[in-house]
DNA sequence: TCAAACTGAATGAACGCTCATTCATATTGC
DNA sequence: GCAATATGAATGAGCGTTCATTCAGTTTGA
């Protein structure tokens, strides 16, 4: 997870306390004003530490947005697997990822949207490994299309295309909340999102799958 | 489209001449390094003027970033106008905007990534402004939706949705061009997607014009 | 047990440098 | 010749980073 960024503190439980406050400071400033309006002083203030102290943490400020920003997508590549824990149905997985997905995303908008504005303000090595984190992420979502594939409920499509409209429908909850914010909830979003995707990608079977799930769903569970 | 950005400069001609000489070199620069870690005198040099030329015609850095801005958006709402002049067909009307507002894109990857990453430097004021242009943008595609529904080619869809997964479509092509760029050509990539989106969306009617549609562009054009 | 010695985390004033911006001067066009 | 334009050296505010210093806590030694 430090991947790489040398501190010249030792004691590892103090690092991790401390990057935390940090970081936690600058997702804050960086997504509110952007990376360069951000001074290292106004992490510092608002993170209760000193200025030298952070420098006791990283080698300089492009350390602290690569923390910042892999704080963030590693954020993604927990929550997905806890919310699909148990469910057993590739159809059930799927929509749970989904849901997973855009949920951690409106917890942190303002990171969605630091990622898009500053994941170029990091050295070419480093981007690098911000997208393979993307990549490794969207194999969670991938991997519940191919079994959904598998088990006959989705029609052959391109797999990846598919990945990535799911995950852009949630990108898009945080990227354009200034559009959808005031017009629709979250779970509106979300339904009529899926909707549009899923109707045209479900065989027969997949739909009468569906129909139960969104039955069950909107009967709050058991038949009568 | 100057949207009240001051010129100390009177000839209405010079200044448009100007003024487009810096903002191409500032799209440029501003597209490959972002906006902050771009110096005026890089502008400058780039544009083939002085320091101090740029300052004649604008009053601070941001301006350009706004002229910037603006220079892109509008070139969206200039593009699509004309693409769809002469055509009647909803279906193919929708089709042509699509495609249209996807070159548009292609051909302009960098200013998209600017717009993505730079707005919220921009002054509240001019970042309502950007939204409004982009709003009335998505406003051409909108009514092509529209136009299908009116027509029974859609079925009864929540229109502001279907217009931004469009419209993401095509943003997605620039902001996953690393990712899609290795892996699939313009061409499939839109096929792929609007395939996707119309499968879903399509009424039994609106399929078989779709059918003619593509039909139609694999023979290229004519029944033999 | 306690104080002397040591350790290294924490501090923030100071440094050097990078720009956005200005303005005195030069050039151009009429 | 004069007003409008163009130039780029000069300015100075603001920033990332450094480092001499402080100090709380730990170890040592008797």
């Amino acid at each position: 997870m430090a991947a790489g960024v040398k501190s010249r503190v030792e004691q590892p439980e103090l690092v991790e306390k401390r990057r935390g406050q940090i970081v936690a400071a600058a997702i804050e400033l960086f997504g509110r004003h952007g990376y360069h309006p951000t001074t290292i002083r106004d992490i510092a203030t608002r993170a209760n530490v000193s200025i030298g102290l952070i420098y006791q943490y990283v080698e300089d400020k492009e350390d602290v947005l690569y923390l910042a920003l892999i704080a963030v997508l590693d954020a993604y590549k927990r929550e997905i697997p806890t919310a699909l824990e148990g469910i057993e149905h590739p159809l059930e997985r799927f929509c749970a990822a989904a849901r997973a997905y855009t949920s951690v995303i409106d917890a942190n908008t303002q990171s969605i949207e630091l990622a898009y504005r500053e994941t170029k303000s990091l050295r070419r090595e480093r981007r690098a490994t911000i997208k393979q984190l993307e990549s490794e992420t969207n194999e969670l979502i991938a991997a519940c299309i191919r079994d959904c594939m598998a088990a006959n409920l989705f029609r052959d499509i391109n797999v990846d295309l598919m990945t990535y409209q799911i995950v852009m429908l949630a990108h898009t909850w945080a990227l354009k909340s200034w559009h959808f914010g005031p017009r629709m909830s979250l779970e509106t979003y979300l339904d009529d999102g899926l909707d549009i995707l899923l109707n045209s990608v479900l065989t027969p079977q997949g739909k009468r799958g569906f129909q139960r799930l969104t039955d069950n769903k909107r009967g709050k569970g058991g038949t009568p």
